[in-house]
RNA sequence: GAGGACGUGGUGGAACUGGUAGACACAUUGGACUUAAAAUUCAACGGCUUCGGCCAUGCGGGUUCGAUUCCCGCCGUCCUCACCA
């Protein structure tokens, strides 16, 4: 338990953190050691964690990611790039407004309070941000670029306004994108979300599916996994549109000469096709509904089925016959029934399909249910086709039958030639649709960047002039009721066409708060600019090199940024299309979790161990240990920052977040972790205070052990290097280690020149992850300076190769004995020495030598 | 339903490109120091063993001189998307 925890106090042999690290920070600050300017004569490094939504207060599972940022940052310092490390806040957010409701708080007062908390927070753990370039998204001074970059996008065609049918949050009262649906829910507040027709907002993601899904190619430093999210997010697939003429009948006088667009993947199946299905928000089934109460209710019940995945397994797929009928493209004389169904989705495609029971599952069902034929039409390769009965055969390697020109070809062939023919026929062409949909960015809601345009009766959808940017937020707004306060605020609205002069109203909804966080990476390279951002600017330090952040990203927030970087560049804003490089997504932090006996959920510090291991809360009551979570506010298993900042200083509490578990793995913080680290740390203190006196002693002549201690140092410096290269921060904890239990060992023997090497190397080492202990010891060391300013040390390759390597000698691959050999040793020499092992020769049992292998360096493995 | 990742001691994890499995830690146990505790420090720490070894990287096969690593089939855990035509 935290509590438990001692609190360490200040003694001779032990650091004195508390002092130490105010100290280093506020050298830091007054020497500016990280404010920097554009520069193009050097080489630049951009690091960003991704910015915080001032919720708050931070808590230890936050510091997580942006230390690791700052250890990057540092390190890349170190080898002398110029490294942009900002900080900034994604400001505008529900929560604030979520506050005013309940608490009177202005949402500006909320959030700037907020920052100010948070931001005192981040420089208690010695951070390496350029404060200077801090910016806060809900200022005007930030907002009014994105409010131009928007009437930009009008002007290219990238943002429209339409009426469709959106996901509408009830709890938030607030239109969410596709991406912020999750099974169903609304991202942030979990309620299922409902069809709405509205007229909104979009951007037109959808124009750069192609570019942004071959972008994913090209972003060699992401992890796989996200961008086989991303991928499949914008899922690509090829096909063909085709249009059905609806049947001219009795029952369809007043559809006469239109057609049914559906899409499909698999055209060569045309001639198994049974039915036609469209959805129930398809405009044939609206039109048809207007007229048929019965109908109107079936479109209705379709609407209320959720999509979450309990709704959808259980669902029964329904389907409602039409009176209309279509007419085959390629079977003169067959007519297919058209149905309304409730899994045809409208904002898929064209909103219809055609079944083939044959060969797709859910149209098998579907024919099934409703005594639809099934013809067969492709064959298994070598076989003939097998009766279907409850199982579509759905399999693309077969042969086509049943389909007059089309017969004996195979499918992707089949479906080349039925293309073909379509679009001589001129009923249909070749496609490629994507699930991508456009990113709808109205939303209901307050605490948003305000969208610059004005509704005018007359001249319609008119945009604010830019001379008039930005349409500032009024301050007086109330939340006494649900719903948007500018909706209902008595002046801000009412406007002045800016073309006509005629009374016009202003747009009341703001922009999803994603919006603001597409660019901030590149107002960092110009955060004062009376510009979004400088060209010279962001042509020097895009793409950001190093991006840092959670996994819940993965689609959100990397998408839109991703496709901002895009639309920004068709506006000429800038000149790249990818705006991160490299990106890491990092692992949470998790905590147990405590329940009292009545049920609540307990902090840490509120928890005891008894000596017999048992846990109660302070009045003795037994306490429940949960599983390891998340540490979330609500569950109450969060560490608090100056807690543990106060008890063991920010080093420790950086360090243990480094430790153990490889950084894109969950980590678990427990008690005794940090206590490990608390321990070492101090340590590394009292070997280089302790060995002081040494540094003085005149060199000897070096010998074996001396240069033993070289080859450890230098082999560290390397491998420690690999390793911070390539993220693996645990594996560079764990070889610091190694490095200073050497030196532990030696330093009271060591000459003076090696242990000065070895000493003043190490601290540089450890440099990224203890900043303010290696400043502290390399005062101690007696250096002037700050150690921050200080080259990475480069290994000399001569001390990284061993004179003599170990060799393992195996028989019939069995470890039976290891040799030390000369490092060039020959096969032969190696061969016979495996041999003469006694070892050897007993596991043979006197077998015929058959084989030798000889692995240089590594291994001989004896076949007998 | 589609796609993907992962599975190593009591625990977190290490092992380069197929080459000595368990680095580095945490926890535990025992010893030293101490009136005692804390701190520090030394040692043991996968299992079994007749002390020669043997068995061990989820399970079962395969390839190989040699497999935690590659291939096939299971089992389990986790993630993403999901009525996507």
């Amino acid at each position: 338990m935290d509590s438990s925890a001692p609190t360490p106090a200040a003694s001779p042999d032990r650091y004195n953190f508390l002092d130490a690290e105010a100290r280093w920070r506020q050298a830091w600050a007054d020497a500016g050691c990280f404010r920097v300017k554009t520069d193009p004569a050097r080489p630049k490094y951009y690091v960003l964690e991704m910015f915080p939504y001032p919720s708050g207060k931070l808590h230890v599972g936050h510091v997580r990611n942006y230390t690791m940022g700052d250890v990057v940052t540092r390190y890349k310092k170190a080898r002398g790039f110029n490294v942009l490390h900002p900080m900034g806040w994604d400001a505008f957010g529900l929560p604030a407004e979520n506050a005013a409701i309940a608490g009177g708080v202005h949402p500006a007062t909320w959030t700037y309070e907020n920052i100010a908390t948070m931001g005192a927070q981040l420089k208690l753990i010695g951070l390496s941000y350029d404060w200077d370039r801090e910016i806060a998204t809900c200022h005007p001074e930030y907002y009014r670029h994105e409010q131009k970059m928007f009437l930009d996008f009008l002007k290219a065609g990238l943002a429209y306004r339409k009426e469709s049918w959106v996901n509408w949050d009830p709890v938030e009262h607030t239109v969410l994108a596709n991406e912020q649906v999750i099974e169903g829910r609304g991202w942030r507040s979990g309620a299922l979300v409902e069809k709405r027709l509205l007229s909104q907002w979009f951007l037109k993601i959808t124009d750069f599916a192609e570019d942004l899904l071959a972008g994913i190619e090209t972003l060699d430093r992401w992890p796989e996994r996200v961008r086989l999210m991303q991928a499949n997010w914008i899922g690509r697939s090829e096909g063909a549109r085709l249009r059905f003429a609806i049947a001219d009948t009795d029952e369809s006088r007043d559809f006469q000469g239109e057609t049914v667009e559906v899409f499909t993947t698999r055209p060569d199946t045309l001639f198994g096709a049974a039915f036609c299905a469209i959805s129930a928000n398809h405009p044939i089934a609206k039109r048809l509904g207007e007229q048929d109460p019965a109908i109107a209710e079936f479109n209705a019940e379709c609407n209320r089925i959720g999509t979450s995945e309990a709704a959808i397994e259980t669902a029964e797929k329904l389907g409602y016959r039409t009176r209309l009928s279509v007419a085959h493209p390629l079977v003169p004389g067959l007519a297919l029934p058209v149905y309304i169904a409730n899994f045809v989705l409208m904002e898929y495609g064209t909103g219809a399909i055609f079944g083939c029971p044959a060969h797709d599952q859910r149209d098998l069902d579907f024919a099934r249910k409703y005594g639809l034929p099934v013809r067969t039409v492709v064959r298994p390769q070598d076989g003939e086709a097998a009766e279907i009965g409850t199982e579509a055969f759905t399999a693309t390697d077969g042969v086509l039958v049943n389909s007059g020109f089309l017969d004996g070809l195979a499918v992707p062939d089949a479906k080349r030639k039925v293309i073909e023919r379509l679009e001589t026929l001129g009923v249909g062409t070749k496609t490629i649709q994507y699930r991508l949909r456009d990113w709808g960015v109205s939303r209901q809601r307050y605490w948003g960047c305000p969208i610059p345009i004005i509704h005018c009766p007359d001249c319609g959808i008119v945009p604010v002039p830019e001379s008039e940017l930005p349409v500032r937020l009024p301050d007086d707004v109330s939340f006494d009721q649900p719903g948007n306060p500018l909706d209902r605020h008595p002046t801000w609205k009412y406007v002045k066409c800016p073309h006509c002069g005629t009374d016009a109203r202003r747009e009341t909804d703001t922009f999803d708060t994603f919006f603001e966080s597409s660019w901030y990476f590149a107002r960092f390279c110009s955060p004062r600019s009376d510009k979004a951002f400088e060209r010279a600017d962001v042509d020097y330090w895009l793409p950001v090199d190093q991006y840092i952040g959670g996994i819940e990203h993965a689609i959100l927030h990397l998408l839109y940024a991703r496709f901002f970087t895009h639309a920004l560049k068709r506006c000429g804003y800038l000149g790249i299309t990818e705006p991160f490089a490299g990106l890491f997504t990092q692992g949470m932090v998790c905590h147990e979790t405590y329940k009292s006996d009545a049920g609540a959920w307990l902090y840490p510090e509120e928890v005891f161990t008894k000596d017999d291991g048992a846990h109660v809360d302070a009045a003795g009551h037994p306490v429940a240990v949960g599983r390891m979570e998340k540490m979330s506010k609500s569950k109450k298993n969060v560490v608090g920052l100056e807690t543990i900042v106060e008890s063991y200083g920010a080093d420790t509490a950086r360090l243990f977040l480094m430790s153990d578990s490889p950084p894109e793995r969950d980590l678990e913080w427990t008690a005794s972790g940090i206590e490990g680290i608390w321990r070492y740390v101090n340590r590394l203190y009292r070997l280089v205070v302790e060995s002081r006196p040494r540094l003085a002693a005149p060199g000897t002549k070096p010998d074996e052990a001396h240069i033993a201690t070289r080859r450890i140092l230098h082999k560290t410096i390397a491998a420690l290097t690999e390793d911070l290269e390539q993220f693996r921060f645990n594996r560079a904890v764990a070889r610091l280690r190694e490095l200073s239990n050497h030196l532990e060992d030696v330093a009271a023997k060591a000459d003076g020149a090696t242990l000065r090497e070895a000493l003043d190397t190490m601290t540089v080492l450890i440099g990224p992850m203890l900043p303010h202990l290696a400043e502290e010891l390399w005062q101690a060391l007696g250096h002037d300076g700050l150690l921050v300013e200080q080259p990475w040390p480069v290994a000399d390759p001569d001390l990284l190769r061993d004179d003599t390597v170990t060799m393992a000698v195996q028989v019939n691959g069995k470890l039976r004995a290891t040799l030390e050999l000369p490092r060039d040793v020959s096969e032969d020499a190696a061969r016979e020495a495996a041999l003469a092992q006694p070892t050897v020769q007993k596991a043979l049992e006197g077998r015929q030598v058959r084989k030798v292998i000889v692995v240089p360096g590594r291994i001989i493995n004896v076949v007998g």
